[in-house]
DNA sequence: AATACATATGATCATATGTTCATATGTTAT
DNA sequence: ATAACATATGAACATATGATCATATGTATT
């Protein structure tokens, strides 16, 4: 096929989906994305459960925030936490589920 | 939910479930992939369309072929790629789809 | 065997990324 | 108002990553 002839990708397509999947395939993201999809979460709690200190939870809140892929809640002083974008937690589950089944 | 009652992915599924989007994340694997997800390629033409340099096709190609996602044939001095994992170009095409739709 | 062509690979370098530390902001209770 | 708690944020640093350049490998042709 010549270059010309091509079925091409527009630029802000590959940009968006590459930062969709860049916040997908860090393990520290990964784990925070599929704790959020079975719960919602204080980020004390995504910090003790995923044994992350309280500054790099809420620093990989703040990059997940800004893509829309989790949206939070106030309660007094707590934050809850909880995935916003189910089309994203589908495709994650859908690589672990393949992963898992080799 | 208590930590030790936690559904907790493997760290072998994370690891390797990130290597993949990894793999998906870079823009240039990505086009890459797209580009063989519509025709086997030579590296050369590979270079061609996309607008790349020989040698940055091939380190791509070398991570891409180290994960099993492409696979070749030799066809006198050419190597002609193809995609190897359709279950990841199936995650690549949702993600472009959804991304397209908004 | 020598040359030309297609691709691969190693080293280097600049940039991106994720964590930590220190500190700031916002909320509630006293 | 102050103290205590929960979370956010900026700076600094170490590591990971992707491109380039130079060169090596492998194949076909003469």
């Amino acid at each position: 096929m010549d270059k010309k002839d091509h079925a091409f990708l527009a630029d802000e397509t590959v940009e968006h989906v590459s930062l969709i999947f860049k916040a997908l395939a860090d393990p520290t993201r990964m784990k925070l994305l599929y704790l959020l999809s079975q719960e919602e979460c204080s980020v004390n709690h995504i910090a003790e459960v995923l044994e992350l200190s309280q500054s790099a939870v809420s620093h990989q809140l703040s990059l997940l925030r800004n893509l829309r892929l989790v949206k939070y809640r106030r309660e007094g002083k707590t934050l809850f936490y909880s995935c916003d974008d189910e089309h994203v937690i589908s495709l994650l589950k859908q690589a672990i589920d393949h992963s898992e089944h080799h």
